[in-house]
DNA sequence: CGCCAGGGCCATA
DNA sequence: TATGGCCATGGC
């Protein structure tokens, strides 16, 4: 079995770096990361084309609710990630929109009080904490399960178990090593798992070849 | 055509 | 704690 630091080095030396989030300012990150909830990227980022001309907190905040939602259709549940952007815009808005005024914060926290706003889950959470907060954690999305899964890991049932657990054997507080983890597992998701479930040309394919779909 | 994607909330038991 | 329904578009 392979250690996670291993599969980790593994796949960088496969993929390479892959320098995420795709996304130019905080809060398009903050955006993206609401629109991509049980999305396909594809269709979140059409909806985010749809907003690039208003992509401040400031004129997202005074954008009534249903043009919002309008605008952000193609990512779907448009209706209820519109409410959830302005939800996160009341939280933003105490502090005056400055990224800057939040990020000293201690990492729990703060996750604390992300995870307080309507709308925001555990992933959406740390997807924020990382990307936009430089705050080290590991994203324990639906990617993560499913290739650790196929690897031959016992993965724990809940979100944040899955987590800490991979924290602790990983111990390292090194921000980019988990900003790269969660950009490469996305990406051999994305690129074998699906089209190639035994992942042909990558080292990890004899760890891919054993293991059951989930 | 049917399936499902980088979730999260809520109601129920 | 743990399922199940719900939200919805677009690509394959």
């Amino acid at each position: 079995m392979l250690t996670f630091k291993e599969v980790y080095d593994n796949l960088y030396c496969y993929y390479g770096p892959q320098g995420w989030w795709p996304a130019d300012t905080p809060i398009e990150m903050i955006v993206g990361s609401i629109l991509v909830q049980h999305t396909n990227w594809r269709n979140a980022e059409k909806a985010l084309q749809n907003i690039k001309d208003v992509l401040t907190a400031e004129a997202l905040d005074n954008m009534p609710l249903e043009e919002l939602a309008y605008r952000i259709r193609p990512s779907g549940f448009y209706n209820i990630k519109a409410k959830r952007i302005k939800t996160f815009l009341d939280w933003f808005k105490k502090y005056q929109f400055q990224i800057e005024k939040i990020r000293h914060f201690d990492r729990d926290k703060l996750r604390k009080e992300l995870l307080s706003i309507q709308g925001v889950g555990h992933e959406t959470a740390d997807v924020i904490l990382l990307y936009v907060f430089d705050k080290s954690i590991f994203i324990a999305d639906a990617y993560a399960r499913r290739i650790f899964h196929r690897f031959g890991y016992n993965i724990p049932k809940g979100y944040d178990a899955f987590r800490i657990d991979v924290e602790e054997a990983l111990s390292s507080s090194d921000m980019d090593l988990y900003n790269e983890y969660h950009a490469l597992l996305v990406e051999h998701g994305k690129v074998h798992c699906k089209s190639d479930p035994i992942c042909t040309g990558c080292p990890l394919s004899t760890y891919c070849r054993r293991l059951i779909h989930s």
